[in-house]
DNA sequence: CGGGATCCACTATGATACTG
DNA sequence: CAGTATCATAGTGGATCCCG
């Protein structure tokens, strides 16, 4: 969902934005997936300013190869909403539901 | 992987066999996730003898609809074979490899 | 063989508080 | 604002034993 939102942001983001892109998103779980995408070489981090700290996150070039497939599957999600639709309704617990597109402010 | 696999293997099998397609699988994980298939409405489920068992799986209409994305993203995965090892490379932790197309007994 | 029930070590995650 | 640290807790999954 990181990818997919920083992707749908242009590419680069500010901390704030983007975890207010994925409501229910905690700021502990952003920091660590992020890290993670760090690690892997999806994500680069670039710290602009420390005071007032000013950081952004854009989708490396390897990055951007991981989020086609997730592109796609998203596509898939929005052509198949009949599909998911069976899903949930024979579902007994809340599932995390796509992040709709308008989500990105 | 479940999905995939009962998908390999011609969109049904028994459970013995498809546990053994997919190495590292616990019979606990495999039930419960059948289980949760099954709920949904993606995987079917036949007993056509209780002793010995003779249990089938298949696919339903439903769950083939989820093998689609499910496939792509596996095709994806061989295509782009460099970028998944790129991701491994800095990984620490032992991940979970792609079930390899030859698995199916 | 298929699969249910238990026990239990680990992991994951939200909440909360703190820092520069 | 961006991020870290700590804690309490729910969830996860393997190991094991049992049944028909």
């Amino acid at each position: 969902m990181i990818l997919h939102t920083l992707h749908l942001l242009g590419g680069s983001s500010r901390p704030g934005r983007l975890q207010r892109s994925i409501p229910g998103l905690s700021k502990k779980m952003m920091t660590q997936t992020l890290r993670e995408l760090e690690e892997k070489g999806l994500v680069c981090r670039e710290i602009h300013q420390i005071m007032p700290p000013n950081v952004e996150y854009s989708l490396t070039s390897l990055g951007k190869v991981f989020v086609e497939p997730i592109e796609q599957l998203y596509l898939w999600g929005i052509d198949h909403a009949d599909a998911l639709e069976a899903l949930e309704a024979n579902e007994s617990r809340t599932a995390a539901s796509i992040p709709s597109l308008e989500a990105a402010e």
